[in-house]
Order: C-alpha cells, then structure tokens, then sequence
DNA sequence: TGACTGTATCCGCTTATCCGGTTATATCTT
DNA sequence: AAGATATAACCGGATAAGCGGATACAGTCA
C-alpha cells in the first residue's frame, strides 16, 4: 500500500505529470529537451527526473554528457495499467500540447545526440 | 492538467488509498464503518472524507445522523478508469484485507441504517 | 592536463499537507 | 425546547515537498 501510494505520489505534481506526458507521446528524451519544451530551469527539471526515477517511473541512460529518459517498462501490472491510461489521455490537456510544441521548435538547435 | 494532479493527489496518501480500496469492494460505507475498519480518529475520518468529496471521488448522502459515501460514478472517463483499476488491484493489499476483516467485525454492533 | 558542458546534488526558503484535539453544526429523540 | 449523537470545520504544530541559485560531479575535447 505504501508502494501504491508512493506510486501516485509522483503522479501528484503538475510538472511531473507533463514530464510524462511528454515522454509517453515522445518515447525517450534527454534532459536539455524537458527543460526546454517546459521551460525549467535545470535544477528543477533535474529534481524532478530524480523523483520519478526513484519512484520507478522512468529509466535513465547515459549517452556521453547525455542523459536520456524513458518511462519504465519494468514497473507491476498495475503501473503498467496506469501508464497506458496517462498515455491515452494526458496528450489531450492543452498544456500538453504546448510542451509538445516547445519541443519541436527546439529540436532545431538540439545538439545531444 | 491542474485537475489531473489534484485527482492524483487523493491518491497520494495511504489513508485515503485505503478508504477509497473499501468503498470499491464494498460499495456504500458510512462514515462510522470506515473508522472502525481502519482504527482511525473521527475527525481524521472526516478531513480524509472532505478531500476525498472535494477532489472528486466520492459521493455522500445523509440519512438522518449519518453520512453514506460512495465512490462517484460522475466523473471524467479518466477517472473512471482509473477507479476501475483501483477497484481490481487495491483488494490485494494486505492492508486492505484487514480492513474488511475489521469491518465484518464492526457489523455486528455497527447501530446506522 | 585543463577548459568546457550537461546533469546531479546541496542549501536555504516558502508553501502545502498531515495529524489529533477541540469546537461547531446538523439531526434525532423525548 | 433540551439533550444526545454523528459528522464537519477549525486550530496549532510537525513533517514533507516545492523552488531556484550555487556548487559538485562526469564526460568530452583540445
């Protein structure tokens, strides 16, 4: 139960909640595109890929000075479960989109690989 | 997105996975079962039942001196699906087996309709 | 090696949340 | 109307979570 709630507990925060979004319509990001696409500083952003990875929500992979992120397919059945419905229906909130279009427009000067 | 993380912040807490996993398997509780099934004070009964009411996720209604809460059947599809997954994996807790043990035993000198 | 860049952690601060005891409100009974 | 009971709202204190700037750590390239 604990688990559970530690589980939701991530979910509970605006930020967080776009971060995944974002990852769920876009697979694997690294940081420099969370920050740009919602406009965080890296402190920030960089906290709250923590929260989420000690939380089991994404995995991280080192690519040089990159760090990538992806959500986890290693979680229970029942965060598995979550994921899919986060994935069907968070894309659909305006902010969303916007992140979404802050991400594009970046893509341009992107340098990680 | 607000609303999204407000509706995962109900679920952020252990308590009120607990109250929320009850009133799934059982249906309709009142406020004095969910104390006595989950041993807790009466005013911290109530606090978890207002955020659980305010946030969406459950319905009351009176009768005479007590108060019956449902889980809500009125909100978004998000939500509803997210109550149908609560609703077949939160009974497999341990924690919530004993709650249900304590309510079976409340039952018998339980005096509301 | 040293300069540089991307990311993580630390720090102090502010705000939110939880808790249980106390007080208030609503309803029933007589 | 008065007393009793069930629930809700309020209060003060403790803990947790949020924030962003400063600093530390990793990896790259000259």
């Amino acid at each position: 139960m604990k688990q559970t709630a530690r589980m939701f507990k991530a979910l509970a925060d605006e930020t967080r909640l776009r971060i995944l979004g974002l990852l769920l319509s876009e697979g694997e990001l690294c940081v420099c595109d969370i920050m740009a696409a919602l406009q965080l500083p890296q402190s920030t952003t960089s906290r709250h890929m923590a929260y989420l990875r000690t939380s089991g929500w994404v995995d991280d992979r080192r690519s040089g000075l990159w760090v990538h992120y992806k959500v986890t397919a290693a979680g229970s059945a029942f965060q598995q479960e979550i994921a899919n419905l986060l994935g069907t229906h968070l894309p659909d909130l305006a902010v969303a989109g916007e992140d979404r279009k802050r991400l594009v427009g970046f893509a341009a000067e992107k340098k990680c690989v």
